[in-house]
RNA sequence: GCGCUUGUAGCUCAGCCGGAUAGAGCAUCGGCCUUCUAAGCCGAGGGUCGCAGGUUCGAGUCCUGCCAAGCGCGCCA
């Protein structure tokens, strides 16, 4: 219907210049919205308003003019002038009883559209380094990217969902000594682990595996791992030249193919984990990126080289640097260091390039807010390399800030000490998490309250959308229960009787809910959609209060029973582009 | 210091491309279970939309300045 009355707009204002009311040239950004207040009518549109200045008119009067030039319209029952100039449009009653049979025909495409016209979308999101299990901020990025692929699907676009797997770099090789350092201690080898080193339970698992595949092959004397390294932060040195050091012993004691397998142990042991947490948080993937492949294949120097060939790169100081600042960041960036490595931004042009040659026509990338600087320079790496910025867009989540009650809850992947995603599923489960995470903007602050989130109680909002369904559930029991038959065909037959306030809001909502997808999909915005879908719950438990769905009279209640159902197809599908599940009972 | 983001009810947060009387949940107070699940409903109180200017028919929304908070400013990833 808002489609409707924008095209009966659009014709119109097309009416009025071919009657030269309006100037030709005129370009009019035709709006129409969901009235407010029903006093307002069912839509609103404020174009004599946004027109008045243009042509030369008094919106009132522009108004008039509008509404007489616009197309006969059966279901369009009234307009009105008010306030300003703005145009109100009633819909006729019996219009909106078509939403029903529409929804119970569609059932789970009820909401699909096709505003994404096929375009092809890469989401790349979570992307966590794999040096230990992902934390209740990859959560959130997670549930986050698995709710905006979803939409983005649920709305034409074709969604290519992927991870990128940063399995090269210091972190990395920090995480393989830390491992190959647990594996000595398990070997009753005495040394003391580096303060820089991954410390957390599961590295020390990860090398009893080792130990039990291969039994000392890794073996070397604390000693000598330890023989004329420079100080730890502890005894007074510095942890990172500490730590680095550890890196290159582990590389010289080992030699490169057993460094590789330990390496990999670590890798493959953190990224199985990865993979399983994900997966049962309902977030799957196309494609897993490895990072590795990148510098292992020619892509990075070939990335490079682009760049070089464009005029973008210079050297100085030794290290090789990428001119971003004429592109829009703040200063120039170091590709290749004095030391002759690639540093993280290198792989990461050649990633995006990468990602431009497979031709996606949006790309997407989801990140932690802290990242936000980093934006600028990987635009500007876009351009030097031939493609469209315009097309790179970066959606930031903000970390939530856990606490626990009053208490703030400190988060280190390396102390070990933090609230792991696979904890906070198993104290709240996967529903409660992915709304509660889908319930607020995601680039705003969030505080997560572990106290509130653990609570079993109605305080979780998912609890409140859920309960609706089940409840519509519970009474189609009731009516097997009590015997009564149910009619559909009786009940299409009858909805004019669905003449309640609270029918009619009902009715309204259902018909809102296309939009809300869409809208939801184009913002990258779930959480519209969590709000829409509360919304929805109260006023079905607000009917369910004030009214009695199994009555005696048969059309009544099968009408009442279509609109439940309608209702309830609504909640699941809306759940279910969230990744939370719609309970029969509860 | 510079850049990005944020500032809305006691708390946590919505507010779509600038629209009509700024909303929800929690908390507080008062009601509703003999009837389809009370994980629910009905009602009440609660606001200088950080502050000050500006743009215009109209500003929580856009612009400028100030105040406050968070993040970012590596040859780290």
């Amino acid at each position: 219907m808002k489609t409707r009355l924008e095209y009966l707009l659009r014709s119109a204002v097309d009416t009025l210049k071919a009657e030269g009311e309006l100037p030709a040239d005129l370009e009019a950004a035709v709006m129409v919205e969901r009235a407010r207040d029903t006093r307002h009518g069912d839509f609103a549109s404020n174009l004599a308003m946004t027109l008045a200045k243009a042509a030369r008119a008094k919106p009132r009067q522009l108004a008039e003019k509008i509404i007489a030039a616009l197309p006969a319209e059966p279901a369009l029952v009234k307009t009105e002038i008010a306030g300003p100039g703005f145009i109100n449009f009633f819909i006729d009653p019996q219009a909106q009883f078509h939403i029903v049979q529409q929804i119970i025909d569609e059932g789970r495409e009820f909401g699909l559209s096709e505003v994404g016209a096929g375009q092809s979308v890469l989401v790349e999101y979570v992307s966590a380094n794999p040096t230990g299990p992902l934390h209740v901020g990859h959560g959130r990025g997670a549930a986050y990217g698995s709710a905006v692929a979803n939409l983005l699907t649920a709305a034409g676009f074709k969604v290519h969902r992927e991870y990128y797997v940063n399995d090269a770099g210091r972190q990395m090789d920090i995480l393989a000594a830390s491992v190959w350092l647990r594996y000595l201690e398990e070997c009753g080898e005495v040394l003391t682990f580096p303060s820089n080193g991954y410390r957390g339970e599961y590295v020390r698992d990860i090398a009893k595996d080792l130990l039990k595949q291969a039994c000392s092959d890794y073996l070397h004397p604390a000693a000598a791992v330890v023989d004329g390294l420079p100080q730890d932060e502890p005894q007074g040195g510095d942890k990172e030249s500490h730590i680095d050091a550890v890196v290159a012993r582990a590389k010289e004691l080992l030699g490169p193919e057993a460094y590789r397998r330990v390496f990999d142990a670590g890798l493959n042991s953190i990224l199985d984990d990865i993979r399983q947490d994900l997966g049962e948080f309902g977030v799957e993937y196309e494609e897993w990126f490895s990072e590795r492949s990148l510098s292992e294949s020619d892509a990075v120097e070939r990335a490079l080289d682009t760049l070089r060939a464009s005029g973008h790169l210079y050297e100085k100081d030794g290290a090789i640097w990428f001119a971003s600042s004429q592109l829009g960041d703040e200063k120039d960036r170091v590709v290749v260091r004095e030391n002759g490595q690639m540093t993280y931004f290198a792989s990461d042009i050649a990633y995006h390039m990468d990602k431009l040659e497979r031709g996606f026509d949006q790309l997407i990338n989801i990140w932690g807010a802290d990242h936000h600087g980093y934006i600028p320079r990987v635009k500007a790496a876009i351009q030097a390399l031939g493609g469209d910025p315009a097309k790179l867009d970066v959606l930031l989540v903000q970390f939530a800030v856990l606490y626990r009650g009053d208490e703030k809850v400190q988060m280190s992947t390396r102390s070990g000490e933090f609230v792991t995603l696979r904890q906070l599923r198993n104290e709240v489960g996967k529903d409660a998490a992915r709304f509660f995470y889908a319930l607020r903007k995601s680039d705003q602050h969030m505080d997560f309250d572990l106290r509130l989130a653990t609570s079993k109680t109605n305080e979780n909002p998912v609890y409140y959308v859920q309960y609706a369904h089940a409840r519509i559930c519970s009474v189609f029991r009731q009516l097997d229960e009590k015997g009564l038959p149910r009619d559909v065909v009786l009940g299409m037959n009858h909805l004019q009787r669905l003449s309640e306030a609270h029918e009619s809001t009902l009715l309204t909502s259902l018909s809102r809910y296309p939009e809300v997808v869409q809208s939801s999909a184009m913002q990258h915005s779930p959480h519209h959609l969590v709000h829409y879908l509360r919304e929805l719950a109260a006023e079905l438990h607000a009917y369910y209060n004030a009214h009695q769905f199994l009555v005696e009279n048969a059309e009544l209640r099968d009408a009442r029973l279509n609109l439940i159902a309608a209702v309830r197809q609504v909640l699941l599908n809306g759940l279910r582009l969230l990744d939370v599940s719609a309970p029969e009972s509860m």
